[in-house]
DNA sequence: GAAGCTATCATTAGTCG
DNA sequence: GCGACTAATGATAGCTT
């Protein structure tokens, strides 16, 4: 967290390089962000804490959660918790190469006669969700061992959403 | 959020009452809360704080947000940002617009054979995502209205979703 | 027993490499 | 444009009422 905090004091008196005088964060309003370009990295950036916010809360209280959203290209992202619903296996063709979730099907999904959009969005789901957590194990551990690495590409694979 | 910071040291020398002397947040570990009362009390703070950020993201980033979460106590909650997807007004009934299910109503509609995830989130979503936008735009405007600051999240103007 | 408080931790807006 | 850093803001664990 406190890495190289006092730095800023260190070189006070720069007049070489005017380095470590970011404004840091700053509060903004809630409305949209009107540049395109912001409105990107904040979408990733927060899609993370969201994510990291839902799976810390599904481990706390044990609970199921799932998290779906659309970044502003439209590409989804989610993060499920538990397992994916088993209605979902019968649709996807089963991969039995995948990690082993455990059978605990609290959202008692029912059949559904076809395809829906719950079906595409548990299947995104999946795919995601695995890769987010992924990524975030990753990140957590880069963080911690505060090494120099992240080359995984984790995240924005082009993933095609049937509409 | 910096109101009476400084309060602990006016009243650091304190006889007639000990009061101030929270040991504020500590850190925990992300690991499943044995206490039951305890996993029920970070289970509804966290839930709001996911959310806020939910709600956060959807506005600022223009995106389409689903969240959906079960309590220890199998209890249903959701937020779901712009709308219920229009595919979603297929598999309900048009006149579907009366305002409030019960929450044991709409888990007993899961088991129904044409229901879909998307039929059970939908409904979730108006439910408790018209309660729990309400309950935080009080309880932010409340906040707000003590600090005297004019600002948070959620804004009526923000709010066209849940129509 | 939910609501409020506060110290502390966590997230992130802005910026630079 | 991603990654890292910093300075702030924001969220919340443990108490208290």
């Amino acid at each position: 967290m406190n890495k190289a905090m006092h730095v800023s004091s260190i070189v006070g008196a720069n007049n070489y390089k005017k380095r470590k005088v970011s404004k840091g964060r700053q509060k903004i309003e809630i409305k949209r962000i009107e540049r395109e370009e912001s409105r990107q990295v904040t979408f990733s950036k927060r899609r993370s804490g969201l994510f990291k916010k839902a799976c810390e809360l599904s481990i706390l209280c044990g609970s199921h959660v799932a998290v779906i959203v659309f970044s502003p290209a439209k590409k989804p992202f989610s993060f499920i918790h538990p397992d994916v619903p088993s209605v979902i296996d019968r649709y996807l063709s089963p991969q039995s190469s995948q990690p082993h979730y455990s059978q605990d099907q609290l959202l008692g999904h029912v059949s559904a006669p076809d395809a829906t959009v719950s079906d595409l969005s548990a299947q995104l789901a999946e795919l995601t969700g695995l890769l987010e957590a992924a990524k975030q194990r990753k990140e957590a551990l880069k963080k911690k061992a505060r090494t120099l690495q992240g080359n995984i590409c984790v995240d924005g694979d082009s993933w095609d959403w049937l509409s």
